[in-house]
DNA sequence: ATGCTATTTTTTGCATACAAAATTTATTTG
DNA sequence: CAAATAAATTTTGTATGCAAAAAATAGCAT
Protein backbone atom coordinates (compact mmCIF):
# COMPACT_ATOMS: atom_id res chain seq x y z
CA UNK A 1 0.00 0.00 0.00
CA UNK A 2 1.68 3.17 -0.90
CA UNK A 3 1.68 6.20 1.45
CA UNK A 4 -1.43 8.68 1.53
CA UNK A 5 0.10 11.53 -1.15
CA UNK A 6 -0.42 14.63 1.05
CA UNK A 7 0.14 16.97 -1.59
CA UNK A 8 0.41 20.22 0.22
CA UNK A 9 -1.32 22.74 -1.92
CA UNK A 10 -0.16 26.49 -0.79
CA UNK A 11 -3.94 27.96 0.63
CA UNK A 12 -6.13 29.64 -1.19
CA UNK A 13 -6.02 32.99 -2.01
CA UNK A 14 -8.04 34.53 0.25
CA UNK A 15 -6.78 32.15 3.08
CA UNK A 16 -3.18 34.08 2.60
CA UNK A 17 -4.68 37.26 2.43
CA UNK A 18 -6.59 36.75 5.90
CA UNK A 19 -3.58 35.28 7.32
CA UNK A 20 -1.65 38.63 5.94
CA UNK A 21 -4.22 40.79 7.43
CA UNK A 22 -4.59 39.25 10.63
CA UNK A 23 -0.83 39.96 10.97
CA UNK A 24 -1.25 43.70 9.86
CA UNK A 25 -3.96 44.19 12.68
CA UNK A 26 -2.17 42.81 15.28
CA UNK A 27 1.01 44.63 14.61
CA UNK A 28 -1.25 47.72 14.02
CA UNK A 29 0.09 48.12 10.43
CA UNK A 30 -3.41 48.88 10.27
CA UNK A 31 -4.69 51.24 12.91
CA UNK A 32 -7.94 50.56 15.32
CA UNK A 33 -10.54 52.09 13.63
CA UNK A 34 -8.62 52.46 10.16
CA UNK A 35 -10.58 52.11 6.96
CA UNK A 36 -9.58 49.06 4.82
CA UNK A 37 -9.43 50.89 1.71
CA UNK A 38 -9.88 47.36 -0.92
CA UNK A 39 -8.25 49.13 -3.89
CA UNK A 40 -5.34 50.17 -1.43
CA UNK A 41 -5.08 46.71 0.03
CA UNK A 42 -5.70 44.35 -3.09
CA UNK A 43 -2.94 46.99 -4.59
CA UNK A 44 -0.76 46.07 -1.47
CA UNK A 45 -0.96 42.04 -1.53
CA UNK A 46 -1.39 41.74 -5.63
CA UNK A 47 -4.75 40.46 -5.59
CA UNK A 48 -7.83 41.07 -6.97
CA UNK A 49 -10.89 42.21 -4.78
CA UNK A 50 -12.33 39.16 -4.47
CA UNK A 51 -10.34 37.08 -2.57
CA UNK A 52 -9.93 40.44 -0.61
CA UNK A 53 -13.28 40.78 0.66
CA UNK A 54 -13.37 37.26 1.09
CA UNK A 55 -10.70 37.46 3.75
CA UNK A 56 -12.43 40.40 4.71
CA UNK A 57 -15.60 38.83 5.86
CA UNK A 58 -14.05 36.17 7.65
CA UNK A 59 -12.20 38.55 9.80
CA UNK A 60 -15.65 40.16 10.49
CA UNK A 61 -16.89 36.76 11.65
CA UNK A 62 -13.79 36.39 13.62
CA UNK A 63 -14.32 40.23 14.93
CA UNK A 64 -11.24 41.97 13.81
CA UNK A 65 -13.32 43.63 11.52
CA UNK A 66 -16.41 45.82 11.31
CA UNK A 67 -18.55 46.00 8.38
CA UNK A 68 -20.32 48.73 8.22
CA UNK A 69 -22.80 48.64 5.56
CA UNK A 70 -21.96 50.18 1.78
CA UNK A 71 -18.97 51.81 3.34
CA UNK A 72 -16.59 48.67 3.72
CA UNK A 73 -14.70 47.70 6.53
CA UNK A 74 -12.88 48.89 9.34
CA UNK A 75 -10.02 47.73 11.65
CA UNK A 76 -11.92 46.86 15.58
CA UNK A 77 -11.44 50.07 18.13
CA UNK A 78 -11.92 48.33 21.32
CA UNK A 79 -13.32 50.74 24.37
CA UNK A 80 -11.64 49.93 27.36
CA UNK A 81 -15.14 48.58 28.08
CA UNK A 82 -15.08 46.00 25.29
CA UNK A 83 -11.06 44.91 26.48
CA UNK A 84 -12.65 44.42 29.96
CA UNK A 85 -15.46 42.01 28.90
CA UNK A 86 -12.49 40.64 26.22
CA UNK A 87 -10.38 39.75 29.75
CA UNK A 88 -13.46 38.33 31.23
CA UNK A 89 -14.07 35.84 28.84
CA UNK A 90 -10.37 35.19 28.24
CA UNK A 91 -9.87 34.92 31.48
CA UNK A 92 -12.44 32.05 31.78
CA UNK A 93 -11.84 30.25 28.63
CA UNK A 94 -7.83 30.16 30.17
CA UNK A 95 -8.80 29.03 33.50
CA UNK A 96 -10.74 26.36 32.03
CA UNK A 97 -8.04 25.65 29.32
CA UNK A 98 -5.85 25.22 32.13
CA UNK A 99 -8.01 23.11 34.15
CA UNK A 100 -8.72 20.76 31.57
CA UNK A 101 -4.99 20.44 30.55
CA UNK A 102 -3.97 19.75 34.59
CA UNK A 103 -6.14 16.30 33.67
CA UNK A 104 -5.18 15.64 30.48
CA UNK A 105 -1.04 17.00 29.61
CA UNK A 106 0.98 14.79 28.94
CA UNK A 107 4.80 14.16 29.49
CA UNK A 108 6.02 14.88 26.53
CA UNK A 109 3.40 18.55 26.41
CA UNK A 110 4.95 19.33 30.50
CA UNK A 111 8.51 18.94 28.82
CA UNK A 112 7.65 21.16 25.88
CA UNK A 113 6.19 23.66 28.07
CA UNK A 114 9.13 23.76 30.77
CA UNK A 115 11.54 24.20 27.54
CA UNK A 116 9.36 26.96 26.33
CA UNK A 117 9.57 28.71 29.72
CA UNK A 118 13.31 28.71 29.51
CA UNK A 119 13.29 29.93 26.15
CA UNK A 120 10.94 32.76 27.11
CA UNK A 121 13.41 33.55 30.70
CA UNK A 122 16.27 33.69 27.70
CA UNK A 123 14.25 36.21 25.85
CA UNK A 124 13.15 38.35 28.08
CA UNK A 125 17.13 38.21 29.64
CA UNK A 126 18.10 39.11 26.34
CA UNK A 127 15.62 42.09 26.31
CA UNK A 128 14.37 40.55 23.23
CA UNK A 129 10.52 41.98 23.78
CA UNK A 130 9.39 40.40 20.67
CA UNK A 131 10.81 36.75 21.45
CA UNK A 132 9.36 36.67 24.40
CA UNK A 133 5.77 37.64 23.65
CA UNK A 134 5.84 35.18 20.93
CA UNK A 135 6.87 32.70 23.78
CA UNK A 136 4.78 34.10 26.26
CA UNK A 137 1.60 33.65 23.29
CA UNK A 138 3.10 29.91 22.53
CA UNK A 139 3.29 29.00 26.20
CA UNK A 140 -0.31 29.71 26.59
CA UNK A 141 -1.63 28.07 23.43
CA UNK A 142 0.26 24.82 24.29
CA UNK A 143 -1.69 25.05 27.88
CA UNK A 144 -4.60 25.41 25.50
CA UNK A 145 -3.20 22.52 23.47
CA UNK A 146 -3.06 20.14 26.14
CA UNK A 147 -6.30 20.16 27.11
CA UNK A 148 -7.52 17.98 24.27
CA UNK A 149 -10.32 20.15 23.03
CA UNK A 150 -10.12 21.85 19.59
CA UNK A 151 -13.96 23.93 20.25
CA UNK A 152 -12.03 25.17 23.42
CA UNK A 153 -9.01 25.65 21.53
CA UNK A 154 -10.18 27.54 18.24
CA UNK A 155 -12.79 29.82 20.63
CA UNK A 156 -9.60 30.72 22.45
CA UNK A 157 -7.75 31.63 19.41
CA UNK A 158 -10.41 33.92 18.37
CA UNK A 159 -10.90 35.81 21.29
CA UNK A 160 -7.50 36.30 22.20
CA UNK A 161 -6.76 37.62 18.63
CA UNK A 162 -8.98 40.71 19.46
CA UNK A 163 -6.19 41.43 22.06
CA UNK A 164 -2.85 40.77 20.04
CA UNK A 165 -3.39 44.28 18.90
CA UNK A 166 -2.91 45.33 22.27
CA UNK A 167 -0.70 43.59 24.13
CA UNK A 168 2.15 43.83 21.33
CA UNK A 169 2.73 47.82 22.89
CA UNK A 170 2.24 46.87 26.70
CA UNK A 171 5.12 47.23 28.12
CA UNK A 172 5.24 45.81 31.42
CA UNK A 173 7.58 47.39 34.08
CA UNK A 174 9.99 44.47 36.12
CA UNK A 175 7.98 44.05 39.06
CA UNK A 176 4.72 42.75 36.95
CA UNK A 177 7.51 40.68 35.17
CA UNK A 178 8.40 39.29 37.98
CA UNK A 179 5.07 38.10 39.22
CA UNK A 180 4.14 37.00 35.55
CA UNK A 181 7.10 34.51 35.48
CA UNK A 182 6.27 33.43 38.87
CA UNK A 183 2.54 33.02 38.16
CA UNK A 184 3.93 30.97 34.49
CA UNK A 185 6.07 28.62 37.48
CA UNK A 186 3.00 28.28 39.46
CA UNK A 187 1.42 26.64 36.32
CA UNK A 188 3.95 24.47 35.60
CA UNK A 189 4.08 22.96 39.14
CA UNK A 190 -0.03 22.63 39.00
CA UNK A 191 0.14 20.70 35.69
CA UNK A 192 3.15 18.60 37.23
CA UNK A 193 0.87 18.05 40.20
CA UNK A 194 -2.19 17.47 38.20
CA UNK A 195 -3.89 19.93 40.27
CA UNK A 196 -6.79 21.32 37.87
CA UNK A 197 -8.16 23.76 40.96
CA UNK A 198 -4.63 25.32 41.97
CA UNK A 199 -4.30 25.52 37.93
CA UNK A 200 -7.36 27.27 37.52
CA UNK A 201 -6.58 29.64 40.44
CA UNK A 202 -3.46 30.99 39.22
CA UNK A 203 -4.61 31.09 35.66
CA UNK A 204 -7.22 34.02 37.21
CA UNK A 205 -4.82 35.42 38.68
CA UNK A 206 -2.26 35.70 35.89
CA UNK A 207 -5.50 37.13 33.23
CA UNK A 208 -6.58 39.37 36.15
CA UNK A 209 -2.54 41.12 36.26
CA UNK A 210 -2.35 40.93 32.47
CA UNK A 211 -5.71 42.69 32.39
CA UNK A 212 -4.92 45.34 34.97
CA UNK A 213 -1.38 45.85 32.71
CA UNK A 214 -2.94 46.47 29.47
CA UNK A 215 -5.70 48.82 31.17
CA UNK A 216 -3.21 50.95 32.33
CA UNK A 217 -1.56 50.75 29.70
CA UNK A 218 -4.69 51.90 27.41
CA UNK A 219 -5.39 54.78 29.84
CA UNK A 220 -1.89 55.75 29.48
CA UNK A 221 -2.23 55.63 25.98
CA UNK A 222 -5.06 57.57 25.88
CA UNK A 223 -4.04 60.50 28.21
CA UNK A 224 -0.77 61.30 26.12
CA UNK A 225 -2.92 61.01 22.86
CA UNK A 226 -5.58 63.50 24.52
CA UNK A 227 -2.77 66.14 25.83
CA UNK A 228 -0.72 65.79 22.20
CA UNK A 229 -3.88 66.86 20.77
CA UNK A 230 -4.22 69.68 23.03
CA UNK A 231 -0.89 70.90 22.61
CA UNK B 1 -31.58 69.49 15.52
CA UNK B 2 -33.07 66.67 13.61
CA UNK B 3 -33.26 63.84 14.72
CA UNK B 4 -30.31 61.11 13.47
CA UNK B 5 -31.80 59.97 10.59
CA UNK B 6 -31.30 56.34 10.95
CA UNK B 7 -32.09 54.33 7.28
CA UNK B 8 -32.78 51.22 8.01
CA UNK B 9 -31.16 49.80 4.60
CA UNK B 10 -31.84 46.26 4.29
CA UNK B 11 -28.98 43.86 4.84
CA UNK B 12 -26.15 43.79 2.19
CA UNK B 13 -26.72 40.87 -0.19
CA UNK B 14 -23.77 38.54 1.75
CA UNK B 15 -25.71 39.16 5.05
CA UNK B 16 -28.70 38.12 4.15
CA UNK B 17 -27.40 34.80 2.14
CA UNK B 18 -25.20 34.20 5.47
CA UNK B 19 -28.76 34.35 7.47
CA UNK B 20 -30.70 32.27 5.17
CA UNK B 21 -27.93 29.53 5.23
CA UNK B 22 -27.67 29.38 9.04
CA UNK B 23 -31.09 28.53 8.79
CA UNK B 24 -30.50 26.69 6.13
CA UNK B 25 -28.01 24.36 8.18
CA UNK B 26 -30.06 24.49 11.45
CA UNK B 27 -32.80 22.92 10.05
CA UNK B 28 -31.15 20.27 8.32
CA UNK B 29 -31.68 21.73 5.27
CA UNK B 30 -28.67 20.84 4.19
CA UNK B 31 -27.52 17.57 5.72
CA UNK B 32 -24.05 17.70 7.64
CA UNK B 33 -21.41 16.54 5.53
CA UNK B 34 -23.35 17.98 2.42
CA UNK B 35 -21.67 19.88 -0.22
CA UNK B 36 -22.55 23.34 -0.98
CA UNK B 37 -22.69 23.79 -4.16
CA UNK B 38 -21.98 27.34 -5.71
CA UNK B 39 -23.94 27.13 -8.60
CA UNK B 40 -27.11 25.41 -7.22
CA UNK B 41 -27.35 28.09 -4.17
CA UNK B 42 -27.14 30.83 -6.16
CA UNK B 43 -29.88 29.72 -8.59
CA UNK B 44 -31.84 28.79 -5.09
CA UNK B 45 -30.94 32.04 -3.52
CA UNK B 46 -31.06 34.31 -6.64
CA UNK B 47 -28.11 35.65 -5.96
CA UNK B 48 -24.88 35.55 -7.98
CA UNK B 49 -21.93 33.35 -6.66
CA UNK B 50 -20.17 36.33 -5.46
CA UNK B 51 -22.24 37.59 -2.61
CA UNK B 52 -22.80 33.72 -1.97
CA UNK B 53 -18.74 33.09 -1.86
CA UNK B 54 -18.71 36.06 1.11
CA UNK B 55 -21.49 34.74 3.32
CA UNK B 56 -19.62 31.02 2.90
CA UNK B 57 -16.26 32.31 4.07
CA UNK B 58 -18.16 33.97 7.17
CA UNK B 59 -19.94 30.85 7.79
CA UNK B 60 -16.33 28.99 7.72
CA UNK B 61 -15.00 31.42 10.23
CA UNK B 62 -18.05 30.79 12.31
CA UNK B 63 -17.21 26.82 12.51
CA UNK B 64 -20.44 26.44 10.62
CA UNK B 65 -19.43 24.91 7.47
CA UNK B 66 -15.70 23.72 6.38
CA UNK B 67 -13.32 24.80 3.16
CA UNK B 68 -12.30 22.32 1.19
CA UNK B 69 -9.32 23.53 -0.74
CA UNK B 70 -10.39 23.55 -4.47
CA UNK B 71 -13.29 21.51 -3.49
CA UNK B 72 -15.69 24.17 -1.89
CA UNK B 73 -17.56 24.15 1.50
CA UNK B 74 -19.54 20.74 3.25
CA UNK B 75 -21.95 21.65 6.26
CA UNK B 76 -19.87 20.49 9.13
CA UNK B 77 -20.38 16.82 10.42
CA UNK B 78 -19.77 16.71 13.73
CA UNK B 79 -18.59 13.51 15.14
CA UNK B 80 -19.83 12.58 18.83
CA UNK B 81 -16.10 13.90 20.38
CA UNK B 82 -16.75 17.12 18.82
CA UNK B 83 -20.38 17.66 20.70
CA UNK B 84 -18.75 16.61 23.69
CA UNK B 85 -16.12 19.61 23.21
CA UNK B 86 -18.52 21.73 21.95
CA UNK B 87 -20.63 21.16 25.27
CA UNK B 88 -17.57 21.55 27.49
CA UNK B 89 -17.52 25.18 26.01
CA UNK B 90 -20.70 25.72 26.36
CA UNK B 91 -21.44 24.51 29.46
CA UNK B 92 -18.52 26.87 30.68
CA UNK B 93 -19.56 29.93 28.34
CA UNK B 94 -23.15 29.83 30.33
CA UNK B 95 -21.69 28.89 33.58
CA UNK B 96 -20.15 32.19 33.52
CA UNK B 97 -22.52 34.00 31.48
CA UNK B 98 -25.14 32.56 34.82
CA UNK B 99 -22.82 33.75 36.96
CA UNK B 100 -22.32 37.27 36.01
CA UNK B 101 -26.09 37.57 35.27
CA UNK B 102 -26.86 36.83 38.86
CA UNK B 103 -24.81 39.67 39.58
CA UNK B 104 -25.82 42.01 36.82
CA UNK B 105 -29.36 41.54 36.27
CA UNK B 106 -32.07 44.53 36.11
CA UNK B 107 -35.85 43.77 37.51
CA UNK B 108 -37.17 44.08 33.82
CA UNK B 109 -34.92 41.54 32.93
CA UNK B 110 -35.54 39.25 35.45
CA UNK B 111 -39.42 39.58 34.78
CA UNK B 112 -39.11 39.03 31.28
CA UNK B 113 -37.37 35.84 31.87
CA UNK B 114 -40.10 34.61 34.20
CA UNK B 115 -42.49 35.66 31.69
CA UNK B 116 -40.82 33.45 29.04
CA UNK B 117 -40.36 30.88 31.26
CA UNK B 118 -44.37 30.39 31.25
CA UNK B 119 -44.44 30.96 27.52
CA UNK B 120 -42.23 28.03 27.09
CA UNK B 121 -44.39 25.64 29.84
CA UNK B 122 -47.89 26.93 27.15
CA UNK B 123 -45.69 25.63 24.74
CA UNK B 124 -45.03 22.28 26.12
CA UNK B 125 -48.43 21.33 27.22
CA UNK B 126 -49.08 22.53 24.11
CA UNK B 127 -47.08 20.35 22.31
CA UNK B 128 -45.44 22.64 20.27
CA UNK B 129 -42.16 21.89 19.83
CA UNK B 130 -40.72 24.31 17.49
CA UNK B 131 -42.06 27.31 19.79
CA UNK B 132 -41.08 25.47 23.03
CA UNK B 133 -37.79 24.87 21.45
CA UNK B 134 -37.21 28.55 20.37
CA UNK B 135 -38.24 29.77 23.92
CA UNK B 136 -35.88 27.45 25.44
CA UNK B 137 -33.38 29.53 23.44
CA UNK B 138 -34.95 32.65 23.94
CA UNK B 139 -34.50 32.16 27.76
CA UNK B 140 -30.81 31.41 27.26
CA UNK B 141 -30.18 34.43 24.90
CA UNK B 142 -32.25 36.32 27.88
CA UNK B 143 -29.61 35.14 30.60
CA UNK B 144 -26.80 35.56 28.23
CA UNK B 145 -27.63 39.28 27.95
CA UNK B 146 -28.10 40.02 31.36
CA UNK B 147 -24.75 39.01 31.54
CA UNK B 148 -23.75 42.60 30.30
CA UNK B 149 -20.70 41.08 28.59
CA UNK B 150 -21.14 41.21 24.75
CA UNK B 151 -18.24 39.26 23.48
CA UNK B 152 -19.42 36.69 26.04
CA UNK B 153 -22.85 36.96 24.30
CA UNK B 154 -20.78 36.41 20.51
CA UNK B 155 -18.66 34.09 21.84
CA UNK B 156 -21.91 31.91 23.49
CA UNK B 157 -23.84 32.62 20.09
CA UNK B 158 -21.34 31.29 17.93
CA UNK B 159 -20.43 28.20 19.21
CA UNK B 160 -23.89 27.64 20.18
CA UNK B 161 -24.89 27.60 16.70
CA UNK B 162 -22.95 24.60 16.04
CA UNK B 163 -25.37 22.62 18.01
CA UNK B 164 -28.82 23.64 17.05
CA UNK B 165 -29.02 21.25 13.85
CA UNK B 166 -28.26 18.74 16.49
CA UNK B 167 -30.64 20.00 18.93
CA UNK B 168 -33.42 20.94 16.56
CA UNK B 169 -34.03 17.32 16.50
CA UNK B 170 -33.20 16.13 20.00
CA UNK B 171 -36.97 15.20 21.75
CA UNK B 172 -36.30 14.13 25.24
CA UNK B 173 -38.59 12.38 27.33
CA UNK B 174 -41.01 13.58 29.98
CA UNK B 175 -39.11 12.47 33.12
CA UNK B 176 -36.03 14.56 31.08
CA UNK B 177 -38.43 17.40 30.39
CA UNK B 178 -39.03 17.81 33.89
CA UNK B 179 -35.26 17.87 34.98
CA UNK B 180 -35.35 20.67 32.60
CA UNK B 181 -38.26 22.48 33.90
CA UNK B 182 -36.99 22.27 37.24
CA UNK B 183 -33.42 23.37 36.38
CA UNK B 184 -34.77 26.33 34.93
CA UNK B 185 -37.31 27.43 37.91
CA UNK B 186 -33.80 26.81 40.11
CA UNK B 187 -32.21 29.32 37.66
CA UNK B 188 -35.02 31.90 37.86
CA UNK B 189 -34.72 31.32 42.27
CA UNK B 190 -30.52 32.30 41.80
CA UNK B 191 -31.42 35.08 39.35
CA UNK B 192 -33.87 36.52 41.92
CA UNK B 193 -31.72 35.81 45.13
CA UNK B 194 -28.25 37.11 43.15
CA UNK B 195 -26.55 33.87 43.71
CA UNK B 196 -23.94 33.35 41.07
CA UNK B 197 -22.54 30.20 42.55
CA UNK B 198 -26.11 28.47 42.99
CA UNK B 199 -26.47 29.77 39.30
CA UNK B 200 -23.42 28.31 38.01
CA UNK B 201 -24.21 24.77 39.49
CA UNK B 202 -27.56 24.86 37.70
CA UNK B 203 -26.28 25.70 34.36
CA UNK B 204 -23.60 23.33 34.76
CA UNK B 205 -26.03 20.56 35.67
CA UNK B 206 -28.31 21.65 32.90
CA UNK B 207 -26.15 21.84 30.58
CA UNK B 208 -24.60 18.25 31.93
CA UNK B 209 -28.27 16.99 31.28
CA UNK B 210 -29.02 18.82 27.66
CA UNK B 211 -25.52 17.07 26.40
CA UNK B 212 -26.46 13.35 27.60
CA UNK B 213 -30.40 13.87 25.52
CA UNK B 214 -28.18 15.22 22.50
CA UNK B 215 -25.74 12.52 23.08
CA UNK B 216 -28.09 9.35 22.99
CA UNK B 217 -30.22 10.98 20.75
CA UNK B 218 -27.30 10.69 18.68
CA UNK B 219 -26.12 7.69 19.28
CA UNK B 220 -29.83 5.91 18.35
CA UNK B 221 -29.56 8.33 15.26
CA UNK B 222 -26.44 5.91 14.16
CA UNK B 223 -27.69 3.18 15.50
CA UNK B 224 -30.70 3.43 13.34
CA UNK B 225 -28.98 4.23 10.16
CA UNK B 226 -26.21 1.76 10.14
CA UNK B 227 -29.21 -0.51 10.68
CA UNK B 228 -31.13 0.51 7.70
CA UNK B 229 -27.79 0.35 6.09
CA UNK B 230 -27.17 -3.46 6.44
CA UNK B 231 -31.81 -4.06 5.64
C1' DA C 1 -16.75 -7.60 -15.96
C1' DT C 2 -12.78 -4.97 -13.73
C1' DG C 3 -9.34 -1.74 -13.59
C1' DC C 4 -6.90 1.88 -15.94
C1' DT C 5 -6.45 5.94 -18.78
C1' DA C 6 -8.21 9.70 -21.66
C1' DT C 7 -11.80 12.95 -22.57
C1' DT C 8 -15.55 15.63 -21.40
C1' DT C 9 -18.16 18.14 -18.15
C1' DT C 10 -18.76 20.42 -14.04
C1' DT C 11 -17.22 23.23 -10.31
C1' DT C 12 -14.36 26.08 -7.97
C1' DG C 13 -11.12 30.15 -7.68
C1' DC C 14 -9.85 34.50 -9.23
C1' DA C 15 -10.08 38.69 -12.05
C1' DT C 16 -12.59 42.03 -14.30
C1' DA C 17 -16.65 44.91 -15.52
C1' DC C 18 -20.50 47.47 -14.34
C1' DA C 19 -23.98 49.71 -11.18
C1' DA C 20 -25.08 51.96 -6.91
C1' DA C 21 -23.75 54.37 -3.04
C1' DA C 22 -20.79 57.41 -0.54
C1' DT C 23 -17.27 60.84 -0.47
C1' DT C 24 -14.98 64.69 -2.15
C1' DT C 25 -14.56 68.75 -4.80
C1' DA C 26 -16.43 72.57 -7.19
C1' DT C 27 -19.94 75.94 -7.70
C1' DT C 28 -23.51 78.86 -6.53
C1' DT C 29 -26.11 81.82 -3.51
C1' DG C 30 -27.12 84.44 0.47
C1' DC D 1 -16.89 84.35 3.46
C1' DA D 2 -20.10 80.60 4.92
C1' DA D 3 -23.59 77.47 3.89
C1' DA D 4 -25.89 74.89 0.72
C1' DT D 5 -26.13 72.49 -3.40
C1' DA D 6 -24.57 70.21 -7.52
C1' DA D 7 -21.09 67.81 -10.18
C1' DA D 8 -17.18 64.81 -10.29
C1' DT D 9 -14.61 61.24 -8.22
C1' DT D 10 -13.87 57.47 -5.50
C1' DT D 11 -15.32 53.29 -3.29
C1' DT D 12 -18.15 49.69 -2.39
C1' DG D 13 -21.40 45.94 -3.90
C1' DT D 14 -22.79 42.65 -7.30
C1' DA D 15 -22.62 40.16 -11.60
C1' DT D 16 -20.21 37.99 -15.14
C1' DG D 17 -16.28 35.87 -17.60
C1' DC D 18 -12.31 33.01 -17.85
C1' DA D 19 -8.79 29.71 -16.28
C1' DA D 20 -7.52 25.90 -13.36
C1' DA D 21 -8.77 22.12 -10.79
C1' DA D 22 -11.81 18.31 -9.70
C1' DA D 23 -15.42 15.06 -10.89
C1' DA D 24 -17.84 12.39 -14.09
C1' DT D 25 -18.03 9.88 -18.17
C1' DA D 26 -16.39 7.22 -21.92
C1' DG D 27 -13.15 4.31 -24.07
C1' DC D 28 -9.68 0.80 -23.85
C1' DA D 29 -7.02 -3.12 -22.34
C1' DT D 30 -6.63 -7.06 -19.59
Amino acid sequence: MSAEIISIPRPALHEQVAHRLRQMLVENRIAPGAKLNERALSDELNVSRTPLREAIKMLAAEGLVELLPNRGAIAVELTEQDVLNTFEVMAMLEAQSGELAAQRITDAELLEIKALHFEMLAAHTRADLSAYYRLNATIHSAINAAAKNAVLSSTYKQVNARLQALRFRSNQDEDKWKAAVNEHEQMIHALEAGDPQAMRKVLLTHLHNKRDVVVAQLRADAHSASSKAKA
